[in-house]
Order: structure tokens, then sequence, then C-alpha cells
RNA sequence: GGGCCCGUGGGGUAGCUUGGUAUCCUUGUAGCUUGGGGUGCUAUUGACUCCGGUUCAAAUCCGGACGGGCCCA
């Protein structure tokens, strides 16, 4: 399957072949995860938790359930939602008085007891975050990782005194993003959505979105600055120094299962997965190449180079298989180990072992001696160049368009006068959603794509 | 909301028009062989979504249900 041919169908190809989920489960967008999926996934909620303690959250986990009665308190959210949340409306034989939610997202669960929580001043900023399940009734085609109607993902809720306290916190959700998509190799934008796009109840939604290799835009995550528009509603209010009732100032931050989809998305080839080291469950894999006669040495040897980078901290597989080569290293490459380590007669003799790296194919050795210190150069140089390369490739996939004049596999910069008339109508004549606007601004000439008057940047593009 | 298409072993498929023993690839299992890029050989497990109708006989024709996919608003 290539991926520059038909991207759609070579994904999901590849999340198949490297056995990252099992779609035969009979709910259609409610996946299994088998187990190499979710070390995965697992590493990648590992470092997101660090992330979150780093910087003062606490990890908490609400209910699943919702009541309707505190579900319909914020009017544009309930808007938003009621179309995609599956109903709980009967418990064993009987029918509830109040109608549950699965959560679709959690201010409507968390709310009502922030309001208990936060009293005075002295509570805040008040900042949680949850690792959970959340629930979404899709309608469109869904696909692994990227729409699926059981969604793993996290979300962070934090209360503030004033609006520049939770401004603060909307940058400090932005370098915690760039941390993580570092280590998952991942370039990004940041674009403040457009007012009839943004999260409902939001004050304003920035989108985290990244270009699949089809010119397509994949949203990964947003951070929504909620002013006092939940606060107000669920009463969520302390007393401030001079004795007032005063809302607090919301922010919500979140990225879902989608960051895994963006990685197979962004590295893989047609060979299959490239896992950036850092997530990978395997970073190396240590092949014997046996021959008759020396079978027993070289297993020896892998087993003991196995042996020291394991205990120098590396995520390692020895594959002794009993098969060809070729076939272990075809299948090692299907599940994108980075690095993989050969080690036969030759090596044994030269004192070296033969290295791969999955990335971009090149071959070499590395001393056997201190193979640890060689792996981690080469795991670092891995990681570097697929964040670079990866930066380049996205580069080229946004094209300047002032007047809105955009090829297909393209997102475009376009000027956009800012009001929503204009925006709809260009959405609607080119077939293209507006992503939004810069969040870091950016220097732009030109003029509205519609109307022709003074213009600020927008971007616009088909979204996957 | 409107329209179209499709349900065959674990995965991918042929067969359906013209009703009669279900094809091939892959995977799994057992054994031998092999070993620096998918070894080869042999044996073997495993399927017609469901319900009803027509018929001597249904994967095949008809109706419905359920499931899946696509397009348009």
């Amino acid at each position: 399957m290539r991926k520059e041919e038909d991207f759609n169908e070579w994904y999901i190809d590849a999340v198949e072949k490297a056995g990252l989920s099992d779609k035969r489960y009979p709910v259609k967008g409610m996946n299994v995860w088998t187990a190499y999926g979710w070390k995965i996934m697992r590493l990648i909620d590992e470092f997101i938790r660090r992330e979150l303690d780093a910087t003062g959250h606490d990890e908490v986990c609400f209910p699943l359930l919702i009541p309707e009665t505190e579900f319909k308190k914020e009017k544009d959210h309930i808007k938003g939602f009621d179309s995609e949340v599956y109903w709980v409306t009967h418990a064993g034989l009987n029918e509830l008085d109040v109608r549950l939610v699965l959560r679709p997202t959690s201010e409507t669960a968390m709310y009502p007891m922030f309001a208990l929580w936060v009293r005075s001043h002295q509570d805040l900023p008040l900042k949680v975050y949850q690792i959970v399940n959340t629930f979404r009734y899709e309608t469109k085609q869904t696909r692994a990782f990227m729409r699926v109607r059981e969604i793993h993902f996290f979300e962070s809720h934090t209360c503030h005194e004033t609006e520049e306290d939770a401004q603060r916190q909307i940058e400090e959700d932005v370098e915690i993003l760039d941390r993580i998509a570092a280590r998952l190799c991942l370039p990004y934008s940041l674009l403040k959505r457009t007012d009839w796009d943004k999260f409902p109840g939001a004050h304003y939604t920035v989108g985290i979105d990244t270009v699949m290799p089809n010119g397509r835009t994949l949203q990964i995550g947003s951070v929504h600055h909620y002013r006092t528009n939940f606060s107000v509603p669920y009463g969520i209010s302390y007393e401030s120094e001079g004795g007032e009732h005063v809302p607090v100032h919301q922010t919500t931050y979140g990225m879902s299962e989608r960051l895994l989809g963006a990685v197979i998305g962004v590295h893989a080839d047609d060979a299959g997965l490239v896992l950036p080291p850092d997530i990978a469950p395997f970073q190396i894999v240590v092949i014997p190449i046996f021959s008759k006669d020396n079978a027993a040495r070289v297993g020896e040897a892998a087993k003991a180079l196995a042996g020291s980078l394991s205990a120098a901290g590396f995520r390692v597989k020895l594959d002794d298989r009993d098969v060809r080569p070729g076939s272990k290293f075809f299948d090692w490459e299907i599940k994108g180990v980075p690095l993989r380590l050969e080690l036969g007669g030759r090596d044994l003799d030269g004192g070296v072992v033969t290295f791969a790296r999955r990335d971009d194919g090149s071959k070499g050795t590395i001393g056997l001696a201190d193979a640890p210190s060689g792996a981690r150069l080469l795991l670092d140089s891995i990681s570097a160049s697929m964040l670079e390369k990866a930066k380049a490739a996205q580069a080229s996939r946004i094209a300047d368009a002032p007047g809105g004049e955009v090829p297909d596999d393209r997102v475009a910069r376009i000027g956009w006068c800012g009001c929503e008339e204009c925006g709809r109508r260009f959405e609607e004549e080119r077939d293209l959603k507006i992503l939004g606007t810069p969040f870091r601004p950016e220097r732009f000439e030109g003029a509205c794509a519609v109307c022709g008057k003074p213009a600020n940047a927008a971007y616009a593009a088909r979204t996957m």
C-alpha cells in the first residue's frame, strides 16, 4: 500500500499490520487496544502525566456518568454536544427519572464539584487533570485513533482568580504541548478557531493541528479559555480578600489518542510504522545471526548485549525466534522499532555490532563493548532527525494563497477580514474549513479573499 | 433527512448473471529443512450475517431484519 497514493487505505493497513488495535469489536468506532498499541499509548500518557504533575496539576478521576440536570446547565455547551452524546435511560428494569449521559468531556461532571471545592482565593489556582475515556456518537466514517466513538484522552481543568491568570495558564499549556510534541517528533500549529467553530461554551479556543501527508489537517488537541462562561452557571466562585464573591476564570486543555494517529500518519512509511524512540515499546531489537557452527556463541553474545542495553535503561527486545533473520527484520520494521542491532559471527570477530536505523534505513556498526553509549547517540539522532524531517514536510504542505486559490493537497494561508459572513462564504464556496487565525501573530500583507478589505492571515484546509 | 453499494474461514478473496461437491492467497497448528533482507516442502484446523419465502435442491433468486461502507443535503 502506497502512502502517497491513497493515504486512507495506507493508514488503515499500517495500523492493522502493526497490531495496534483490533477493529473487529462489534461496536462501530469502538476498537480494542491490543498490547502493542496500548504500550505506546501508555508511554504517551506517561509524558503527559510527568508534564502536568511538574506544572502543579493534580491527577483526579471523575465518574463517567453525568446527570442530565448538570449537563444542561450551560446552554451553548449542551447545544454543541446533544447530538453526539450517549444516554443512559434505564437502570436494571427501571426507567431513570434523571437520565445520565456518558461524558463526552467532563466540564459538567467536574464543575458542580469545583463549586464545592473553591471557596477562598487561597484555593486558587485549582489545577486538575484526568486521563480517561470519553464517548461521542460519531456518525461519519470512523478510523482507528483518528475518529472513534470511545476516545482515550487527557483533560486538564483550571480555575483562576483573574482572566490574566487564566491567560498565563494557556501560555503554560502551550509550553507543555511543545515538550510533548518534541517527544513524539510531531510538528503542530496553533490556530485560534473561528467563533462558529470554537468549543461550545468557550470564550475562545486554540486548536492544535498537524498536517497529514494528504494535505488534510488533523486536530490533535485544543486549549480553551472559558472566562466565566461556566463558573457563573455552575456557581464556582471564591471570596476575595475584600470579602466579595467572584466567579473564577477557567481554562481547559486536552489531547487524545489522535496523538498516536498523528504519529502514524506523519512518520510511518510503506514498510510500516516508524516510531519515535521515546514512545517505542521496544527502542532496540537485537537479532542474533546464527550459522550452523556458531549458534551457541552468537546466542550467548546476543543475550549479553540485550542484557547490557536493558541495564542501561533502554527498552530492548531480543528476538531469538527460530526463523530466518530476514523475516525478523520485516516483522520489526512493520512495528516501527527505531533501532535494529544485528549480531553475527563477523561482528563478534570484529568486536562490533551492526545497526540499522528504521527512520532512514542507514546501516553501520558500533563497538560491542560500549554498545549502550553508541545506541544512545543513534536514538538521539533518530529523534532529532525525525522531528526535523516532519517539520520540513509540514512546512512544505502549507501554501501562501492570499486570494484563496488553494491546491488540493495543501493547507492555505489566506487573507480574511475576520467577519463571520466572509468566513462562512469562503468555507462554502471553496469547500474548505477555516482553521483559524495564528495564535502567535504573523506578519501578513494582503486583502480578504472574499470582500477585499484589509485582512489578517488565516489558515484554511480540508480536515481529516 | 434523501440516495446508492456491500455482508463467504482469523485477514483478504473467487463463485452469484445461468440454483446442484465453495476457489485461491495469507494466517494458525505439527514436522522436517534453513539461517547477514519475507527458506522451501509435507500434513492439517478453519467460512457462506440472521429470519422467512420460492424450489427436489439456495452462498447464488425474492422479502425482511441486523451489521458495515459510500455519496448528497
